[in-house]
Order: structure tokens, then C-alpha cells, then sequence
DNA sequence: AGTTAATGTCAGAAAACCTAACATCTGATT
DNA sequence: AATCAGATGTTAGGTTTTCTGACATTAACT
């Protein structure tokens, strides 16, 4: 049987503050990742985002993939083979990649293959 | 070699909303327990309370020492004899026991001899 | 009845976060 | 070179959350 997978890896926790803090990342970059369907934090009753340590990690492996070059729709992609997208509403979900993109994609993916899921999650390996 | 201790256990992550809520303690409550030098949660700049999971861990069992009937100096006392106390700056500290609440208190700690640091420690066990 | 410990409640201020808009930068395309 | 789009910065105005400090309430004990 696999890991007991920690208590609170998807427990909301987190406020946004706390994880810029954690990844380097700034509120408006993990806001944008969040308008690209990327990552889905739960949100308090006054709207306030509240992030797991699922998401911690996602966002360190979204920061990775930036860091070599990937734009949103790549990282979207591998995240997608891997399935790991959150339940994404219709709304963002019919942001359909263009043509072009998808050979760009396709070029940049190959450099990534098999970069991806080999068990580095810095706050949690499920 | 023992366990090796979460990462995060000691990092300051949780603002008190999110503890109210994993604790069903109010935080009039919390800050009550850290105004008697039983907890010391970290500060942001804005001296907004962030709380590691070590300080859940402590208020939770705070809860539980509350329900069986002990006071703030008998929970204090236990964890003076644990070794558990935070850092505490003299200011608080010369909060001193009066003779007749050291009786109680005594009385109290009997019925709880040994029940403290069995292992169960909801969020981490160190 | 009077104390006191623990908690509730309230008010005003400050911190943190929210959304939305516009600005800037950079790399790719034409 | 000019333009375009993607990613991020910045700002503004509003809302949520937290802060401290004071006063109120409740329950237990003397």
C-alpha cells in the first residue's frame, strides 16, 4: 500500500501572503496561474483564497517549469498529461489552444519529457 | 534515529482564522492562552499572529487539558514540567503561582499524571 | 455577596487581501 | 522597426481579517 498521504496535504490552510513567502512568487503571479486554471485555491466565506500544501507544491513545479522556459499552455499541457488540472469550471476550461501553440507546445514538452512527477514535492510526496 | 521532524512543524504558516477553525477554539481564546505564555505564535511585519503546526499541536492539547477541568497555571505548570514552554520574556514570566493555587494545582496535576506527551499529537508527532 | 478566571462582545484602527484596470517589459511575428 | 501577445508590475478603491483595548458576562470559589 502506498504512503499514508500526510493529513493535511489538502487541507486549505494558507493564505496568499504565506505562500508568496514560501515559493518567491508574487500575488499577482499566482493569481494569474489561477486565471489559467493552473491551480484552484479554496476560498474563505469573505472570498479570501486559502491555499493546501498540494497547491504549495504545485506552484514550486509551475515555478520550475517557468524557470525552463514553458509559458502557461505548456505547463497547462503537462500538467493536463499528468492529470493533475483541478476540477476546472467550463468557464476557463474553453480556453482552447490555437494551432501554432500546440506545435510550440509540442516542441517545448518534448524538452520536458519525463521531467516531471519523479517524487521532489518539497512540502509533500503523496 | 528518531523520527525526523516534519519541515514544517516550526514554520509560522497559519493565521488565526484558519486556527479558530482547526481547533473550534475563538480567538479570544487563543490570544487569552498566549497572553498567559502558553503559546508564541510568530509575527508578520504587520504584527498579524502566524501559527506553525507545533502551536496547533499545543493548542489542541491546551483544549483538551481545558475540557478535563485544569486552569491556565495548571496547564502552564505541565508544560514548565515538560520542558514545553515557549521562550518567554520576563514580562510574562513573573506571572508567579500563589501558594493556595500551587495546592490546586498539584491536586489537579495528580489527575493527570502521565497523560501528557503520549504520543498523539494530531498534526505532527516530533 | 464579592472575587476572580475564562470568555464574550464591541469599537476603532491597521493589515492583508480582493478585483479591475492600466502600464511595462520581453520575445516572437510581420 | 513596428506590432502583438504573454507575463508581470503597479495602482486604486473596496472588503475582509486581524489587531489592541476596554467593558460585560458567566461560572466557580470564598
Amino acid at each position: 500500500m502506498p504512503n499514508a498521504s500526510n493529513e493535511h496535504e489538502h487541507t486549505p490552510l494558507l493564505p496568499i501572503g504565506v505562500v508568496t513567502g514560501q515559493t518567491g512568487l508574487t500575488a499577482r503571479q499566482i493569481r494569474y496561474y489561477e486565471q489559467n486554471g493552473l491551480i484552484k485555491p479554496a476560498r474563505t466565506n469573505g472570498k479570501q483564497r486559502l491555499y493546501s500544501f498540494q497547491d504549495l507544491n504545485r506552484l514550486q513545479e509551475i515555478n520550475r517549469l517557468l524557470q525552463d522556459g514553458l509559458n502557461m499552455a505548456g505547463i497547462k499541457k503537462i500538467f493536463q498529461d499528468n492529470g493533475l488540472l483541478p476540477e476546472v469550471d467550463q468557464e476557463s476550461a474553453e480556453k482552447r489552444v490555437s494551432e501554432t501553440e500546440m506545435r510550440k507546445i509540442f516542441h517545448e514538452e518534448l524538452k520536458q519529457a519525463g521531467r516531471f512527477n519523479h517524487g521532489r514535492g518539497k512540502f509533500f510526496n503523496k
